[in-house]
DNA sequence: TGCCGATATATCAGCTCGATATAACAGAAA
DNA sequence: TTTCTGTTATATCGAGCTGATATATCGGCA
């Protein structure tokens, strides 16, 4: 019932924010830009627009006109084509579905980039990838709340494995110890956008990265 | 049907190699010893283990007598307890349902651990933890498999970014950067677990890691 | 004695994955 | 022209995982 942490709508909005999109065009998008951070399958990814669309977060609009996906050629049959076997009146070409983010969508977004804590490694990334649309004192706390997080769990194993009670496997330590070597440097960076984080809040309201046009937005 | 690259069942099967335990043991010894690179929760170690059960790979046995958990008193009612309400005669004191592992088990513990490629984060990293139950050749194909797909997933990454169809977002890039960094690192251990596996193999057939007395059970 | 926390197993709805099915269309080849 | 192949596009399925919750038993302690 409650939201939940769902990257995956999280991502579908956030990319929706920025321009109207079909199923396919999203799950490229996804792999494309963020293909490092996440990766999602069809078997998610209609589901998830199927429930976005039914709470109202998304809702189907006219297919754009402008260079489906590049043309190359300039046959015009395509835009014809566009409100042909419409019993909706909004499926494109090709049987496309193009999504629009609405009003609710947004503000749903927001909540879930604000209000969502106790996230994964993968639910982390995605945030912060959205963090611009966040205000500073938002993106201190996510990184506070993630630093503090791994902090923990590094404790937390060290901790268990002070106790030895039991051998541990020769390449178990390995893993075990790459690990901590890993998270030590995610929670140097995450140190280090702090700094910066807190610095730029010092030097007045000024956010260092987030460009004027988007923070009205948020 | 076919194994497929479960990543779970390698796990309990390599805990119960090294002893008979239940499933509120073997999840306490998951989040202990191995806490850092994996998670289970009870919703998927039980349904596991009755798969594995259904399989023939583990199978319910007599609860061992020592030392239940730490007892700390030496009340010896435990004992007693032990052979109670046994529907199946092999439930020990508080319902306990102790299994160990049979040959078949054994059998296919290392056709995962073998045979499984195409895997991710996670099984990999558990895989490693277990690669002491294969041999050099064996580890240096999955090192070197585990080094393309990374290799690969970068590259992929930044042709993806170079075509920059789309302006990426501020934070995007800086999450991109973090990820392609953590890719650097992790493919440098990971070749220098290659150049060490490598190095052992020219010595002779000696393992650097790997006991004798657990090499004849590979 | 009653209470609390740890031990122990089990189940559920909702979500995800990987595979697969289906179809429309574009461009090249035949 | 027709056929053939690869890309675009949506959808569905079984099986497995997660987080939450339910239900007991038992040890220690006041």
């Amino acid at each position: 019932m409650a939201a939940g942490s769902n990257s995956l709508e999280l991502v579908v909005l956030g990319l929706l924010k920025e321009q109207d999109m079909h199923g396919y065009e999203l799950k490229k998008r996804m792999t494309e830009s963020l293909g490092l951070i996440m990766h999602v399958s069809w078997g998610s990814l209609y589901p998830a627009l199927a429930r976005l669309e039914a709470k109202g977060a998304v809702k189907a609009v006219e297919a754009r006109l402008a260079a489906p996906s590049v043309p190359m050629t300039g046959s015009l049959g395509g835009e014809r084509a566009v409100f042909r076997s419409s019993s909706d009146g909004l499926r494109g070409s090709r049987n496309k579905k193009v999504y629009g983010i609405t009003d609710l969508g947004s503000a749903l977004f927001s909540e879930m980039l604000n209000n969502d804590s106790e996230i994964d490694e993968k639910g982390f990334a995605v945030r912060l990838a959205f963090a611009n649309h966040m205000d500073s004192k938002m993106r201190l706390k996510m990184l506070n709340e993630r630093r503090d997080l791994i902090l923990e769990r590094v404790k937390s194993s060290r901790r268990n494995i002070e106790k030895k009670r039991f051998a541990l496997e020769p390449y178990v330590e390995l893993v075990l110890e790459h690990f901590r070597s890993t998270n030590s440097s995610d929670l140097a960076w995450i140190e280090e956008l702090i700094a910066k984080e807190e610095s730029s809040i010092q030097n007045s309201g000024t956010d260092l990265l987030v460009s004027q046009k988007i923070k009205d937005s948020i």
